[in-house]
DNA sequence: CCGCTGCCTTGATAACCATCAAGTGGTGCA
DNA sequence: TGCACCACTTGATGGTTATCAAGGCAGCGG
């Protein structure tokens, strides 16, 4: 049985990595029949903040941004999602509105699972629920850390920092072996990310290059020098 | 069937706004048979961070501080744990040490339940796993709620609202009818919590001070003007 | 009583960074 | 082609805050 799209849960490359590793046959089965897989956009979004929270999300592949409108109506990005995040589930648990809004940043297959259905698949399987407390429990541990971070750690720093996961993530090499990466992030993004101004990420940006450490043109970054780079990370 | 110390799970007072507020009669005399309640002096520690993690910790009363060793070997109060909070359920999760230690700010009654009893209660018992998730869930928002006040507002703000926070947990009305708070923290504590440093902090402190709105004697407070105080709080 | 130690305060300085403002460059559209 | 819009860059400035350094003030043991 096959979603829409050709996305079936047991063939998800994802799923080993998720929450859902430790569902049975049925309950995939169950899953590939309930769920509503979908490509998005880039730019179109899962939820917005204040929505009723329907059900959750899986991501399958792409980029998912969460972002969360501040006093003044800027919304700001406050992290990323990558391929088997569940998204969405913390306003489910606690039955609340969604508080912040989930923009996809980069094309991305995505599942939907309605709330009546995770609340059945829950209710059957304790183990589920230990496997999203295990997740969460990383998410506020990363959270932490981050915190710890801003807190201690200059922009540039925190700017290399960032640089570095997202290299990781969507870094490769280009035809001369050297190593490339297409930011998926707007500079705006960035500097929420990192807790700093479009302008201060912009002058990070240009002193990085200067040093001779990475090249930027646009979203394009050419990182010229990755051993001073990761040298010069805070210690981990 | 009664603890050591008279701290029965049957009539903990905090019980009901904790995890185990849906365990069976049957469990919490289980839970009163195996758990270990102690009276811990200030400045003692539950556990260190990089220990093994044996069980969790539930405070009953008293206070707890939450540090994290930094690289220089400088110990960072990362968050405060109060009545009714389960401590190092974390670690315990994850299977993890403990990657952070738990310090005793106050003299505390904790109940300890060793990680075997943990894991029956578990497994007999999903409603249990989800109250922890809702926890965890709630933890990991105020992360992201700290980490957005520390990049948008000063150090004073900041400071602010941590005075307000612990005027809700700890204030009270002295003899004349006057709101006052003894701070259970230390210059360099409240620092870490804010994000800044012991002489920022002082500084703030006598600006509060020389304004009017309050008048610090060592860790005594006398909260002068709790109104204005409260109104220059950042827009919850 | 003295000196010691730890915590707190105060002062001077400079770094870091946000903010405001103006300019650049690319892309889409008429 | 030219215009407009947008994201980005660069410049100038000032404010906030970390850092270094010195002094005050309690508690403690001799």
């Amino acid at each position: 049985m096959t979603g829409k799209l050709g996305v079936s849960c047991f063939g998800c490359q994802t799923r080993h990595t998720t929450e859902w590793c430790a569902s049975s046959d049925a309950e995939l089965t169950l899953l590939d029949q309930v769920k509503a897989p979908k490509i998005m956009e880039a730019g179109t979004a899962l939820f917005h903040q204040g929505d009723e929270c329907g059900g959750i999300y899986c991501l399958n592949s792409g980029l998912v941004g969460i972002r969360r409108l501040d006093a003044a109506g800027n919304s700001t990005l406050l992290r990323l999602a990558g391929p088997g995040e569940t998204i969405g589930y913390q306003s489910f648990l606690l039955g609340t509105a969604h508080r912040a809004t989930a923009e996809i940043m980069m094309p991305s297959t995505v599942c939907f699972i309605r709330r009546q259905t995770v609340r059945g698949l829950l209710e059957q399987n304790p183990n589920l629920g230990l496997r999203f407390l295990r997740h969460n429990v990383k998410d506020a541990a990363e959270f932490e850390e981050r915190h710890f971070e801003t807190i201690s750690f200059t922009v540039r720093s925190r700017f290399l920092n960032l640089l570095m996961v997202l290299y990781e993530r969507f870094g490769s090499l280009n035809e001369d072996g050297e190593p490339v990466l297409d930011l998926p992030l707007s500079r705006q993004d960035i500097a929420a990310l990192i807790g700093s101004t479009p302008e201060t990420v912009s002058r990070s940006i240009s002193k990085v290059q200067d040093e001779g450490l990475a090249r930027f043109k646009g979203r394009k970054v050419l990182l010229q020098d990755i051993d001073e780079l990761m040298r010069q990370l805070p210690a981990s």
